[in-house]
RNA sequence: GCCCAGAUGGCGGAACUGGUAUACGCGUUCGACUUAAAAUCGAAUGGAGAAAUCCGUGCGGGUUCGAUUCCCGCUCUGGGCACCA
């Protein structure tokens, strides 16, 4: 046999692999079923980048791990396309995005078959395909059915560079997520879907979710639930303004009443005196952007010169108009107690509003209670050309009419120019035969024509129901087969470094929709979630092509390292959840270890000396290049790496007996750290069984073992070594007797300080007074006794006997 | 400002339910092999000290026979939220 050649081996497994079609996954009741999946890529131009290899291999370890255990192991693969990128590619090169997404799609193919992913291919899903949004657009129709997509004219988040409104969810601190260009407060007839109408059971169902704590907590925060009272206060001149408020029972304290700008029917409460100043007050806080409104936390408002009445004390009292107060939230209007809310006081001291330290009072006296959320519906039109086209058209009244399910898909139309403009359209309207439809108007009862909606569906749209698509990818009755969903999902394994709230939220949300229509036989989605850690430059900052210190997987796999040296690395590289530094050397380290695996199963046998050079820097011709270190394997090495003698051949009895204890030690190790995803430990625990085998010999079942236990994280190399030992890839066992040892180290303290460590039989390190004795009896305890020991203090499971003294 | 997570050798990181701190890897040093280098194999490696020993898990206290682990008070780092009444 010849030395270690990953990119020989990993060649000749991808290979057969692909061919039998390895990781096909098909339904069998009765056989445990175990789903996983990564949270599907963005297939970007540049291809997989090293923070890919981290997400997907957690999941294929897994997939793996959970396959040689003998369960009916589901790992599919999908491309989340629709998007900004593609469309802005598109713009800028004249290129159709569907051609754009097609390369990259088939890129990334190719990259991830490199990477030895147990993924069953005959599942991939496409979400810009035809064949898929046309059920993203039947999704959308069930949601319109019921009332649960509707639109709404309002003042949304408008990118003036992108073009497109924008989600609640898609603003970072005012800038377009995309972008980065602040965004603008538009007033248009959007779309929305009503997540709010769940709020209530996605709060709920959070607690028993085997979520992450942090992302739990961010998805409370986001729904935001507040129990509180809504309060109507009379105006002195005839009316009522509601007011909604946490703090009903502070309302002996309410000394004015504020309302946001864009309070809806300002304009007919304020007095004449106060109109001019109100009004340009508003239209300044319009045109402020959000990072001015949040920059600037000075408290701004004018007087209406208007009164309410204090429903509890019969005062009367001020209503000023200030932008603390929110329009989007609660009635857009709020009592202000100054006594017990920090911003009225605020607002208090500087317009010099009386603060009335009154007493509290029973909460349900003078409002009806009430629950408000910091949730709101979920925008969902994007005046962008490449999303999932709305399935709707207008009548010539420009009511909306769905289009009917069995003319879908609702292709999206060719054009030449997909660049959007400023009138508030998409790309789509510039395709004048596209818009033109013909559909059924109920009101009429006619056939109309009509004109289609122009507006594309939020990407997240298209990626909050996919999970269910891989149940049956090719459906073409059904977005998804009930029987076989029933069968593979909720999924069990859902892993991902990003959306900690939008996606995640959006598929909880469509799965307890469709769950109520009949659709679905479970209310959450995912099982269990893993959030895994970015993976940093070697020095810490976030790879960015525009620093030039990305690392390309694809080329630590061609510089000789090979997939399994990358995949194994990625998950030693430390706790799964936590960020991590690239560092180019102990990649090294990771190759040494499966070299010297490789070793240990052919050259102890076959005499193969295998000579890989120490990898060393590369000649600095890029800035990225001097960030990896490339391999090269010297075909002039003949130096013996091993003699024979250096590896005995488990034959010696007594080591024999060493071997089955660390053998069955490291089954434990392994097994058990790979059920609490604890990747990192589990490759360190490999490599100890590697050292140790080295120090004392293989045996034929060390090697299986150790090929098996390998297989999720360096599949290659394992399934050459199963192959060569003619063993299946059956996860072994650990049995318990083998891990108990005759003799034991019993660890001795004075003061809780190490003293000593004493060699005794198990039998012995169990009874008090026998390790006391021998204790004592020790020169290096007695040194420290000689004035007597006060107490005593005995540990079997510890081990440990603490002497005070 | 509020909430959450974290801080361990030269570096990345281990450590069960309070019980031998620093597993594993990197780096470094030494040795074997080699004409030589690389590769490989072996040994050493928290700090101070000749040694006994002392000091060591961000800082200061506390509980305990015993604290990286629990409690109180800080500092710093990362993340989330940010006028939600």
């Amino acid at each position: 046999m010849d030395r270690y050649e990953p990119l020989k081996i990993e060649a000749k497994w991808q290979k057969i692999w692909d061919e039998t079609g390895a990781f096909r996954a098909t339904e069998e009741p009765g056989v445990p079923k175990m789903m996983l999946a990564e949270m599907f890529p963005y297939p970007s131009g540049a291809g997989l980048h090293v923070g890919h290899v981290r997400n997907f291999t957690i999941v294929d370890v897994l997939a793996r791990f959970y396959r040689q255990q003998g369960f009916n192991v589901m790992r599919p693969f999908g491309y989340d396309t629709f998007g900004l990128p593609a469309e802005n590619y598109a713009i800028k090169t004249g290129q159709a995005p569907q051609e754009v997404t097609k390369v990259n799609i088939a890129n990334f193919r190719k990259q991830a078959k490199r990477l030895g992913y147990a993924v069953d291919w005959s599942r991939e899903i496409n979400t810009s395909d035809p064949e898929y949004y046309r059920w993203t657009q039947w999704c959308f129709l069930q949601l319109y059915k019921k009332g649960l997509a509707y639109q709404k004219e309002s003042y949304q988040w408008w990118c003036p560079v992108d073009q497109t409104v924008l989600a609640n969810e898609q603003v970072e601190n005012g800038c377009c997520w995309r972008c980065g260009h602040e965004v603008e407060k538009k007033k248009m007839k959007q779309w929305f879907f009503k997540i709010t109408e769940y709020a209530d059971e996605l709060l709920a169902d959070i607690d028993g979710l085997e979520w992450p704590e942090k992302i739990k907590t961010m998805q409370r925060n986001w729904i935001g639930r507040s129990v509180g009272a809504e309060i109507d206060f009379a105006l002195a001149q005839g009316g009522k303004i509601t007011v909604f408020t946490t703090r009903p029972d502070t309302i002996m304290g309410a000394t004015f009443l504020v309302v946001a700008p864009e309070y809806v029917g300002l304009e007919f409460i304020v007095s004449d005196d106060a109109r001019d100043a109100v009004m340009k007050y508003k239209a300044d806080a319009l045109k402020k952007s959000e990072i001015e409104r949040q920059e600037n936390k000075e408290k701004t408002g004018v007087f209406t010169g208007v009164y309410a009445i204090n429903p509890a004390t019969k005062e009367k009292i001020p209503i000023y108009v200030a932008d603390y107060v929110l329009a989007g939230y609660g009635t857009g209007a709020i009592m202000a107690v100054p006594a017990y809310d920090e911003r009225d006081r605020e607002f208090a001291e500087k317009f010099d509003l009386p603060v009335v330290e009154a007493e509290l009072i029973d909460r349900d006296l003078y409002g009806t209670p009430k629950v408000m959320y910091k949730m709101r519906d979920w925008l969902i039109s994007r005046q962008r050309y490449w999303g999932c086209p709305i399935p709707i058209a207008y009548d010539s009244e420009g009511d909306p009419h769905p289009i009917p399910e069995d003319q879908l898909p609702v292709m999206i139309p060719e054009v030449k120019d997909y660049q959007p403009d400023s009138t508030g359209r998409s790309a789509l309207a510039k395709a004048k035969d596209w818009l033109k439809v013909e559909v059924f108007n109920e009101k009429t009862g006619k056939m109309e024509m009509m004109t289609r909606e122009t507006d594309t569906l939020d990407g997240y749209a298209c990626s909050s129901w996919y999970l269910w698509r891989y149940a049956s990818p090719h459906d073409v009755d059904a977005a998804w087969d009930p029987e076989a969903v029933s069968y593979w999902e909720p999924v069990d394994f859902y892993c991902g470094g990003d959306h900690a709230v939008a996606h995640l939220l959006y598929v909880r949300f469509w799965c307890k929709f469709f769950a109520d229509l009949g659709y679905l036989p479970f209310r959450e989605p995912v099982k269990k979630l893993l959030y895994n850690g970015y993976i940093n430059a070697p020095d810490g900052k976030k790879m960015s092509k525009s620093k030039g210190n990305v690392i390309d997987p694809l080329d630590v796999i061609n510089d000789g390292y090979g997939a399994d040296t990358l995949r194994t690395y990625e998950m030693f590289i430390g706790p799964y959840d936590m960020d991590a530094a690239w560092d180019p050397r102990s990649v090294g380290g990771v190759y040494r270890f499966l070299n010297r695996c490789w070793t240990l199963a052919f050259s102890s046998c076959s005499g193969a000396r295998p000579a890989v050079r120490k990898p060393r820097a590369a000649g600095a011709n890029t800035r990225a290049a001097a960030l990896r270190t490339p391999l090269r394997q010297d075909e002039n090495a003949t130096t013996d790496t091993l003699t024979s003698s250096r590896i005995p051949l488990g034959e010696v009895v007594t080591s024999r007996e060493k071997n089955t204890i660390i053998r069955n030690k490291t089954i434990k190790k392994v097994t058990t750290d790979i059920y609490k995803c604890q990747f990192n430990t589990a490759v360190a625990g490999l490599m100890e069984y590697v050292n140790e085998l080295y120090k004392v010999g293989v045996t034929e079942e060390d090697l299986a073992v150790l090929a098996k236990l390998l297989k999720p994280f360096a599949p290659h190399l394992a399934s050459e070594m199963l192959e060569k030992l003619g063993a299946d890839d059956e996860w072994p066992k650990w049995d318990e007797k083998y891990l108990v040892q005759d003799v034991v180290e019993v660890v001795v303290q004075i003061n809780g300080k190490l003293r000593a460590k004493l060699s005794m039989s198990a039998d012995d390190a169990t009874d008090e007074e026998k390790v006391k004795e021998l204790a004592l009896a020790d020169e290096r305890v007695q040194k420290y006794v000689e004035s007597g020991v006060r107490k005593a203090i005995f540990v079997p499971k510890a081990k440990l006997l603490n002497l005070v003294v």
